[in-house]
DNA sequence: GCCGAACCGTACGGTACGGTACGGCTATCG
DNA sequence: CGATAGCCGTACCGTACCGTACGGTTCGGC
């Protein structure tokens, strides 16, 4: 399952990008209202180009959903001067983000596009998605994470089991509850969230924790 | 969104529960897979009969997915003689109950069944779903919350607020990893993990935490 | 033993959509 | 200026599936 996944962003010419743009936003406006004709007539193509470009209906969708996860980038954290304040401040940031775009109307559809697909003995949107997502974040808070405990700030097992556990305390129940579909979430304050999960997270993990 | 569901098990008969569990082995076998002739050949019936027992392919689904979620029954938990320890267990077996339920793969299926109908403006699915797995969860979990903070055992500003931490802490990626079809998730120790949330969550909540 | 109700199996109409073919327009290049 | 290539718009085909109709069968009640 190599997967060699390889957009560079600057793959699609921007007649192609204003194709995938329309197929976001249709997929955005009606999850289910990607249909080949509909794309054709949003982004004032024809049919047979979609097929020429794209190959076909999956990978149109993967196309899109590719090219807009990539996009979804993380500001990066500063990590000049490590102390608890900065380390602090940069999980706080971390937390925020994750927030912010677990939240976001596109981040909710793109991961409903995966999951339906991955009910469908498909695992390639799925696959895209975790990747350009929590594994991003991963992938980023990892070091920072890991600089923490070399300067004795933090303590943990192994940054993974680390993560994720940032991960639940940050996500909860709000990511599930957006997928389906629940109205009642209250519109979350995301920078109040964010400093409780940072608190509750050096609290189990902080160096003066009794783990 | 009164949403008065009200199926009280024996709304159906034995033939239909057939017709049922025939319906949820299509949808967990592969998820698209729920064609109302593949149902009939399924479940040994007629197109006609699926018609006028539940009204058109909507309904079929929803009873399926009411009738399937109704039947996730967390085990009681004992609530005699509340100590730290006894309360200790609950919590714990509670947490074994969340991640056992979410690893199935029924409730992996469900959750992708209304994922997807979320995704064309319909929540009935979600709804349903999301009343009969976390939202019984917290409906159960909170009168022991709530106990334990009259024994003075744990300490938190809102129940509410408890059980969603609590959530995130068994949850973390977990659910979603497996919702989007991710196979690299290692066979989870539930036992294990159950037991580091459940020390998460009394190192956040429990009396003697700073919080 | 007869009747009606329920139900099975199947055939059929309607429709939506994926994918293809083709005529026509524009533009770039020689 | 002519030609070739790329693309638009549209018509078209095949298929899959929803929903309905209908003949045949079983079974309980009278």
């Amino acid at each position: 399952m190599a997967l060699a996944i390889k957009i560079d962003e600057e793959s699609f010419t921007p007649r192609q990008q204003a194709v995938l743009t329309a197929a976001l936003d249709l997929l955005v406006e009606n999850g289910d209202g990607l249909t080949m004709t509909a794309v054709a007539r949003r982004a004032s193509c024809s049919k047979e180009t979609l097929y020429k470009w794209f190959g076909d209906r999956d990978g149109l969708l993967t196309a899109t959903v590719q090219w807009q996860a990539a996009k979804v980038r993380m500001p990066q954290v500063n990590r000049t001067g490590l102390n608890l304040s900065s380390l602090r401040e940069s999980v706080e940031q971390f937390a925020r983000d994750l927030l912010s775009v677990l939240i976001g109307e596109i981040s909710v559809t793109l991961n409903r596009t995966a999951v339906t697909h991955a009910a469908q003995e498909k695992d390639s949107l799925g696959t895209i998605v975790l990747e350009n997502g929590p594994l991003t974040i991963r992938r980023r808070l990892k070091p920072i994470l890991e600089a923490g405990r070399d300067a004795r700030l933090l303590r943990f097992a192994s940054s993974e089991e680390a993560y994720r556990t940032f991960f639940g305390l940050v996500v909860r129940d709000v990511q599930i509850r957006l997928l389906l579909g629940d109205k009642t979430l209250k519109q979350t304050n995301i920078e109040a969230d964010a400093k409780q999960a940072t608190d509750h997270f050096f609290a189990l993990y902080g160096y003066s924790a009794t783990q």
